[in-house]
DNA sequence: AATGAATGAGCCTTCATTCAT
DNA sequence: TATGAATGAAGGCTCATTCAT
């Protein structure tokens, strides 16, 4: 692909993202992205087949990117102690779980129900698990540096990781408070470590 | 209404609930219902206005069968330990997180992301604060009872509720297996009553 | 056709009547009327088999009785003057330019154009010709008893009554005033009597 | 808009155009105009999104149109006499009145109606309070040149174009006949000059 | 590469009309 | 007679996708 083709995708890629933010992702026709994009109908069939095709891609634009954010502020921060470790990964989450518009969340559901009906198999799987992965990672670092105090690193991860995505699901349908969250988040943290109120 | 008419309602709700557990919310359209139910287009029209209606009278009348179900069981086990409530609490959301197809789950997502992006408000909201509300009931009673050792049910059961529901939006996205979710009820359970693996 | 049935298409007819006063004629369905009535769909079907047959229907009863009240009056007024007869003609075109909604005429006119279309015959030509031989025979009396000045009965009569016409069709197209009205017909006066201001 | 575009509007409206003019403004649906023009359902939403607008649109262009010529003629006989432009004018709306299909009128009174049933505004006001505005001018020049003896040129137009109105509905409701429209031709312009039979 | 007009399938909705009760 | 549930045709509208330019 030339270099003029990558830029036009960058393009596409920025502009659908904003669509599937604030339309979700059924709801989004070739028209909308058509639109938003400032191209023509069969311009945007030159680089993508279909909604789904761009709707991945921005997921995979986005995940590439919170990845290189992620590997930055690891190398950025090796010398943190634990606990800012997790801090900031539990800012992250709760930054995420309160988007509601302007997040992409309720669009790569929606997706992955289609792909669900569908028989496909969606993309989410790996950033979920990734996530525990990093959250274990910093809970075992935090035993061996004595922060904290969990006996079950990968249990703990994966449970908070349930009750984290829990809260995002439920923030998107029957509502939920920062207040809310923030007490979650302290109960959590408290399974393996000393938290003040 | 008349009696006939509420047998047909019936038929319609009873094959709807079919179609929409195999296909999810977005993608069934009036046609499909119409198939279903071998019944003609105008035909529907009579009961119902939309899709949306008849969705959110499915939902309506499972719950109604599962409040019916509750009580039952309440009823029956008046003399039950906490603990027995307790599991088969937790044994229905075990159930409910596992159950795949056949069940309206991922359409009521749908339907409350359908909901979100056209501003109105989902029906979930009641059906998730109540599941809390009746495990903080079975906490407090297994501590009055000497069974459970739990300083903050409320807390506990919310946070309990966001895990599972975090599992059953897993399920339906980066799937979970069966022991996954034994595991993490296990590991919930373990912070106010003793449980041998 | 029993008493009953009589009493009952009486019902329709003046229900129907108000639906067409004020609905017209092409906005009128089947359901309008039955739900007008209070009586169930197959149950107008037994009386009439179309919008149509109920409209002609309503039609030819307001025209009876027009014709009843038409006749009352020529012969209780038998001695007015002629010059009263025609300010009662007048005086009753009037009221039916300016008759806006609670008049059938849009809908007699929708139902003349929607024949035809079809090719079929509407009935409203011997109502118009009836008008005009009315009016010939007042101006006549009037000529022989010295009130009227009127050379030519027949155009005058035919030419006023095309010119009501037009005002009747533009009171629900383009619109008219009352007094737009009075100067009209103050000036078709004015061809063959004194009139004053 | 391209021209492109322009010249497939242009097949669009004179295609419509015939079907209005052959089935009235209410039998008219988007799939008589789509088949009428040869093109497919989508292609015409291209363009046109209902019935009324098509309608609409096709009133403006005849209404150009005959503006157009109305000038043309205008000033190619801007040294006629009056009395010529009034016989060109009234010969005009003899042809309309005997237009009988082949004529939009019908479909533009069934339009009107449409239009005061939906509480708007139709637009057939203009072009008839333009026609009394020229009816006026031409009867004033001709009382300038001695060529007519009117009075009251405003009064006279518009009990003219009354009775022309009532003699163009009456020929698409009750009937007339070419014999009769000269009839009432002549008697109006005997009120203000000398006419042989 | 890029355009955007054109297509046609598919869904939604209404309504005249029939028919078993 | 009377009911009103049921039908299916008909019309409205949208959208993914193609294709000539």
């Amino acid at each position: 692909m030339s270099e003029r083709a990558d830029e036009k995708k960058q393009l596409i890629l920025s502009e659908a993202a904003k669509v599937f933010a604030l339309k979700g992702y059924r709801n989004v026709s070739m028209k909308d992205i058509v639109e938003a994009c400032g191209i023509s109908r069969g311009g945007l069939y030159l680089y993508y087949d279909s909604v789904e095709a761009i709707f991945l891609d921005v997921l995979k634009s986005i995940d590439d990117a919170e990845d290189e954010t992620g590997k930055n502020m690891m190398a950025g921060i090796e010398d943190a102690s634990s606990a800012d470790l997790l801090l900031w990964f539990l800012k992250e989450q709760k930054k995420e779980i309160l988007r509601g518009k302007n997040s992409l969340s309720i669009a790569a559901y929606e997706h992955a129900f289609a792909c669900k009906q569908a028989g496909k198999q969606s993309g989410s799987k790996h950033k979920f698990e990734t996530a525990v992965l990093v959250l274990e990672k910093i809970l075992t670092r935090g035993n061996e540096t004595g922060e904290f105090d969990c006996e079950n690193p990968g249990g703990v991860a994966s449970n908070m990781m349930y009750t984290i995505e829990g809260m995002k699901i439920c923030a998107r349908t029957v509502g939920i408070t920062e207040k809310k969250v923030d007490r979650e988040l302290v109960y959590m943290m408290r399974q393996f470590m000393e938290v003040e109120d």
